[in-house]
DNA sequence: TAGTGGTCTAGACCACTTC
DNA sequence: AAGTGGTCTAGACCACTAA
């Protein structure tokens, strides 16, 4: 028995996700059925359903009774984390907006920071704030306030470089994984000190987009607090049901 | 052997999250142990998982092994554009809020709403207003203009009778199936018309959540715009990458 | 050490679709 | 009638947590 550092339904996924992104199992095809894939990997049917619901929960597949499974889609992460490509989804961020870097400072959690950032008061971190333009258009369309703790202070002299996010940043220069992101939205005027900076006058109705960006052993390793003044931003998801 | 029109294990969700609703398992306390609940509902432990699985896709849950199951909030979170079963689950158990109507009438789509609801200029449409609240709550969480297509202008006399969506009612009095849900989050001020009603002054920040319901044949049946004052409501989303 | 949730097996019956 | 995924049972062993 080879030893095993996750579980096995977790391997298979890999494996068939894997054979749907080399095109082994074609979008539009139909994958093969339960019982195949038990005894082609040995295992209990159980074990490949779990698999196959890990598949399915990325909105690869649809399956339906009596008729089988089919590969809907073959966007996927891989086995090897570096694809941030779902998280991107879910940011919206158009790709080519740059932070133009204004400020960057170390800060102690008061109590009402402590509470947007999810942190004990006291706590240390770097704030670094700026404002995100999309390349070719005059207004910025946000102020964004990107917290980080400490040990990633370097990241303020790397962002705004490239015009990615600062999540990205920190991935490749300290090697950190996002296993999470959590957001918060809702609505807020546009405080005094952001105005000028943001080109509308304080008070503005604003959409806030609060990220956070939980890591390794469930560390929150990065919070962004972004200001969208009315008319520059929207957030928009979408839900399917098959 | 009593007659069943749904799964075992969804009915118990559905029991589960009546107890964590009705505040009989409180936010923060230990929810029973999977053992428990398999000998006070009798059965197999696998189905207790499953409806369990139910409510952690909801965010309501978290558990870790060798120390329980936690109950973390009454009401689902925002979704995440990944997850085909977290929409199953969202349409489900949608939040417990009452829509008081305020009025109902036909409406044409002008150029404007059009492009609100993604419709054509000149169609018709019936528009139902009114505020919604939770229970307990005296002000309102938002104004909500539901627009609904001519045939299924029946639903203005049935919603407010129960703290559902609309669109659920849609489904349960026309059949009508929600296949995919698009969602719009932004800025915008309060208007003038809607400010007594919410109980703020015109003007105030608010956010603003576009709903389009898509059913049978890629068919829009109805366009919600809810306009959420500041402080009422915040829109939150979860990804997960494990 | 006892108990938790996480994983896995080996069965079973069902509603549904296709032939 | 045969095969599919959906549901369900009754076991088992594991890593982890708390006392």
């Amino acid at each position: 028995m080879t030893q095993r550092s996750q579980p096995l339904y977790q391997e298979i996924a890999d494996e068939l996700l894997d054979e749907i992104r080399s095109g082994k199992l074609p979008v539009g095809t139909m994958m093969p059925t339960e019982m195949e894939l038990c005894e082609r990997f040995g295992v209990s049917r159980h074990t490949i359903r779990e698999a196959i619901r890990q598949l399915g929960e990325l909105g690869l597949l649809t399956r339906q009774a009596g008729l089988g499974t089919i590969v809907k889609a073959t966007e996927a992460r891989g086995t090897y984390p570096q694809s941030n490509e779902s998280l991107d989804a879910l940011l919206r961020y158009p790709p080519e907006t740059a932070l133009e870097v204004r400020s960057s400072e170390p800060v102690t959690a008061t109590l009402e920071l402590a509470k947007t950032l999810g942190s004990k008061v006291g706590t240390e971190w770097i704030k670094i704030s700026g404002v995100r333009s999309v390349q070719g258009q005059d207004k910025p369309i946000c102020w964004t306030d990107v917290y980080v703790i400490p040990e990633y202070a370097r990241v303020a002299e790397e962002i705004g470089k490239e015009p990615v996010p600062v999540y990205r940043v920190v991935e490749s220069l300290f090697g950190e994984q996002v296993t999470e992101v959590k957001l918060d939205l809702f609505a807020d005027g546009v405080p005094e000190s952001m105005a000028e900076a943001v080109q509308v006058a304080a008070g503005t109705p604003a959409l806030v987009v609060v990220r956070r960006y939980t890591g390794h052993k469930k560390r929150v390793f990065e919070v962004s607090v972004s200001v969208h003044p009315q008319d520059r931003f929207t957030y928009s998801a979408e839900l399917r049901r098959d």
